[in-house]
RNA sequence: GGGCGCGUAGCUCAGUUGGUUAGAGCGCUACGUUGACAUCGUAGAGGUCAGAGGUUCGAGUCCUCUCGCGCCCA
């Protein structure tokens, strides 16, 4: 089977084909029916569903990287091995899109209207909505394209508003008026979760609020108990000093608080400020909240402005004022002057104003967290809105449990715990979005204050018979709905097969970024709707990110585009780059300004394997290829070897893919496929696959050849489909087994206690050593590449008949043309003594320095007595004996006996070469 | 303020429950095109495992502290 291939892996020709083969083939459609009537296990991730506005980033690339490995192995494995993709509509980002589309004609959305608005939308999400899907066919996702979902269709639309109305029902989704995150530029509320705080070097200003004159005794009395906060202005009057980063609030202060147990404030309370700027006198109140030591222990308390104002004003009865706009500018409520100014300008405003006054303390440096919008960066306004909420303490309860007695496993393990802390304090859930483009509130408001919640839109009131409903405006977060994902894509709240077979699934594999946003809350759900988790297995991934740490971003212009290194070095290269570097718990850093380094891992390995793959289909030849087990006796050392090493690949390749340790299985099969198959197997075999070798040998090589590569492309394929399948494809069928198929359904390789041959691995590692020393001596002496060199060798009888049956390998790879192992020569020429017990011995009379080699032998024994010694002092040592476990001393007895052979047989050559020297 | 993590070769990182002479890739040096592959081969240089103390027969690995860096939550 002659096969002409290119001496260079063309990804570019092969990969587009082989992933239309797949498709056409229908191998990642997996069916109900295969798990309910055939009884196939299922294997079920659901995608993270990118932002429908999304473009391929490296992140992706690795999240799909990785979800893809894990369910092609699964799909080897015989599992139903099935991905759901799709995307979600992602609410704040893609009206924003929009609008700034809009903005570019000097439109607002407003100008359009509503209707026509998200009509524009869905334009826009029809004509861009499926590039990030097709991108991860780039990368060769074999995600089931025939399952595809949108967070906005209709099917997943009615289960949103299904949980929308049931939790309702249950008391769990409640509107109120509350403190919330809001973005002054999206126009919308946020969750805790989208406000992203951000360490910032911020200024705490020191304010004096005078005290109204009926206050003067008390705070005369206070002041000489100690109560620093407080002053007399040059006129007499007394004020009290507050501390705020964000002065331009003061202006809806309604009161100022200290705390109940505060002895140096006692006698204020209940007593009147009057709030500079304003006109308005307020009151001081008590509350546990307030922190004596912060400051002066004397905070403004600010209602509308501030979650735990907020609460003060609550339990305290303070007044409610709101001074700011939508937009965070200066409001009605506020003082004349400084209407509409944005809330900075105000900052500066109120503190020139204060300044004036004389009413300004000072400030310090204070380092706090800022929240800013998740979307758009804008500092987050605490606002006072009505909104609707989700109570989350009870859906926590269960989430929580199946952390805690292992229901949900984590990996890394560390985030068991970031996971649990959120759900033990939990806060609820802000639900509504002031946006057009998404879920519309299932929720309805009748002129006679009836409300309804409805799974479909009444017609009228249920009350009063009115048909003048308005639907609440808002819609609900995007999370909303993906937070129902594992279970709304298979068509909940119908009880569909689908569900049947693919609920619950198995493994969610995400950034951490996301834990709270997504992971958490579908547990949540999945408990709440199914009643059981959504998955067991949490993988969290680490982030992509630059030689500086940095996360790539659009704004830092630090990315890497994955279909450009698919474009230039193979989805197979991309792939195994990302995966080689995916250890547990670590970061991956890539180059943006060397993409070719970045990836020359994968790219070199792609082209190792495409190499070694039209190296054996050319050596191969015609004609049937036997099972190695056809052969028993006649398999010689390497044959032998080389599938107790692939053996031992499946084992570890198998092992590390249970536990998420993706880089340990590119890592091994990487070392498996390059050192041991091609740097030594392919070696060793090369001559007896040509036409005048043996022919018993030959038919075993080549058996073995085809066992050792079809095992490792078989390992390779979920890192790298392509090449492997490309070479697959072509590899000639062992006799007697299935005809062949498509490598992307091929049985994962199983552990053969039949390959087990430690006496193959001893004896090959003991070969390679000979060999390795030997190319190590002719280097130290400079013996031309291709000069041919005589060998002396001594030693244990049997590792000698291994040497023997290699000689024309150590040919090749040693260019030894003659070996001598009676009797041991000694004399002018370069010795050494290896772990194994082989003594060498190399006759290069011409080229040798007999000085140099014995300075050499000097120093490779001052080595080896070093290490006795530290061996030794262990073995010396009464309590190591004692107390080390038997086979660790024994360890150490046998290296101590090694080190001293070794040594005391180098002593000698040394001896014999300074004899002959003189 | 609370919590979590990191610091190992020039660079990026492995090192699974403490126990061989601490590894890989890239980079670097030297030699090499013998018919799979120069996106290659062979060999080499390069590490007091951040620092200090402790536990232990034994510490890169466990504990404490210090220094430096990062993240999450208030």
């Amino acid at each position: 089977m002659s096969q002409e291939l290119a001496t260079r892996f063309d990804p570019r020709a092969v990969e587009p084909a082989r992933y239309r083969a797949w498709q056409d083939g229908g191998y990642f459609h997996v069916t109900a029916g295969e798990v309910l009537r055939e009884g196939k296990d299922p294997y079920v991730i659901v995608i993270p569903p990118p932002n429908v506005t999304a473009v391929l980033h490296m992140g992706h690339g690795l999240n799909n990287t990785v979800q893809d490995v894990l369910i092609r192995w699964r799909r080897m494995q015989g599992r139903a091995a099935l991905w759901v993709p799709g995307t979600d509509h992602a609410g704040i980002a893609t009206q924003n899109v929009v609008e700034r589309r809009l903005a570019a004609e000097g439109q607002h959305r407003d100008d359009v209207g509503r209707e026509a608005f998200v009509a524009a939308v869905w334009d826009f999400v029809r004509a861009t909505g499926g590039t990030i899907l097709d991108q991860l066919k780039a990368i060769g996702s074999s995600c089931d394209w025939q399952r595809t979902r949108f967070t906005l269709d209709d099917e997943l639309t009615r289960a949103v508003r299904e949980v929308f109305v049931r939790l309702y029902e249950k008391g769990l989704v409640y509107r109120g008026e509350y403190i919330i995150n809001w973005c002054p530029r999206c126009h919308t509320a946020l969750s805790n979760e989208e406000a992203e705080a951000e360490e910032t070097e911020g200024t705490l200003w020191h304010l004096r609020y005078p005290l109204s004159e009926g206050a003067w005794e008390a705070a005369a009395r206070a002041a000489g108990g100690g109560a620093t906060a407080l002053g007399r202005m040059d006129d007499g009057h007394w004020y009290l000093t507050v501390s705020t980063t964000r002065p331009e609030t003061m202006l809806g202060d309604t009161g100022v608080a200290v705390h109940p147990a505060d002895v140096r404030y006692r006698g204020l309370v209940g007593a009147d400020v009057v709030l500079p700027l304003t006109g308005r006198t307020i009151p001081i109140v008590a509350d546990e909240h307030v922190d004596p030591d912060f400051g002066s222990g004397m905070v403004k308390v600010t209602p509308a402005h501030d979650p735990n104002d907020f609460e003060i004003a609550g339990r305290t009865g303070l007044a409610i004022l709101d001074v700011m706009t939508p937009e965070a500018r200066m409001g009605e409520a506020a003082p004349e002057a400084y209407r509409g100014l944005d809330r900075f300008a105000a900052r500066e405003a109120v503190l020139e104003a204060l300044r004036r006054e004389g009413l300004l303390a000072g400030e310090s440096a204070h380092t706090h967290s800022v929240p800013h919008c998740y979307r758009c960066g804008t500092i987050v306004e605490p606002r006072l809105s009505l909104q609707w909420f989700v109570r989350m303490k009870p859906l926590a309860e269960p989430a929580l449990a199946a952390s805690r007695d292992g229901t949900i496993t984590f990996t890394p393990e560390r985030w068991k715990k970031v996971y649990e802390h959120w759900m033990e304090n939990i806060r609820d859930w802000c639900i509504s979005r002031q946006l057009w483009w998404g879920h519309r509130i299932p929720v309805w408001y009748c002129g006679c204050d009836e409300v309804i919640v409805a799974r479909e839109d009444p017609a009228a009131c249920p009350k009063c018979g009115g048909t003048d409903l308005e639907q609440d405006p808002d819609v609900l977060d995007t999370w909303f709905s993906s937070w129902l994902w594992p279970f709304s894509v298979f068509g909940w709240p119908e009880d569909t097969p689908d569900l049947d077979a693919f609920y619950p699934g198995h493994t969610m594999v995400t950034a951490p970024e996301i834990l709270f946003f997504w992971v958490a809350r579908m547990i949540m759900s999945g408990y709440e709707f199914m009643g059981e988790a959504p998955f067991t297995e949490v993988y969290l991934h680490g982030t992509v990110r630059d030689m500086q740490g940095r996360k790539m971003s659009k704004s830092l212009g630090n990315g890497i585009d994955p279909l450009e290194v698919v474009d230039a070095y193979g989805a197979d290269a991309m792939r195994f780059t990302l995966i080689n570097q995916c250890a547990v718990g670590t970061d991956i850093n890539l180059d943006p300004e060397d993409i070719e380094g970045s990836f020359s891992v994968g790219r070199n390995f792609s082209n190792k394997i495409w190499n070694a793959g039209r190296f054996a289909l050319m050596s191969l030849g015609e004609g049937p290829v036997m099972h190695p087990e056809a052969f028993a006796d006649a398999l010689e050392l390497e044959d032998r070897w080389i599938l107790a090493r692939l053996d031992q690949a499946i084992r570890a390749a198998s092992a590390n893919l249970e536990r998420f340790r993706l880089h340990e299985v590119a890592e091994g099969l990487y070392h498996f496929f390059w050192g041991d198959l091609c740097d030594w197997y392919l070696e060793l075999v090369k001559s007896r696959l040509t036409a005048g070798a043996d022919p018993g040998s030959r038919e075993a090589a080549r058996a073995t050849l085809v066992a050792a590569l079809d095992g490792a492309l078989r390992l390779l394929h979920p890192i790298m489909p392509f090449v492997t399948s490309e070479l697959w494809s072509r590899l000639p069928r062992t006799e007697g087994t299935a005809p062949a198929g498509e490598l992307i359904v091929a049985a994962w390789p199983g552990p053969d206690e039949g390959r087990v041959d430690a006496d193959a691995l001893a004896s090959m590692e003991a070969f390679q050593e000979l060999v390795v020393e030997i190319r190590r001596l002719r280097k130290e002496y400079g013996v031309g590449e291709g000069a041919r060199v005589a060998l002396h060798l001594a030693g244990p009888e049997p590792l000698l008949a291994v040497v023997r049956a290699q000689a024309p390998a150590l040919e090749r790879l040693a260019r030894v043309d003659r070996l001598e192992t009676t009797p041991s020569a000694d004399g002018v020429g370069a010795h050494a003594v290896l772990k194994s017990g082989l003594e060498l011995f190399l006759p290069l009379k011409d080229v040798i320095d007999v000085e140099r080699e014995a300075a050499r032998l000097r120093a490779e024994i001052e080595r080896l007595q070093a290490q006795l010694a530290s061996t030794r002092s262990k073995l010396d040592n009464e309590a190591f004996v004692e107390r080390a476990p038997p086979e660790v001393v024994a360890r150490e007895r046998d290296k101590a006996e090694g080190l001293r052979e070794q040594s005391a047989r180098l002593e000698e050559k040394l001896r014999a070469l300074e004899g002959s020297g003189s």
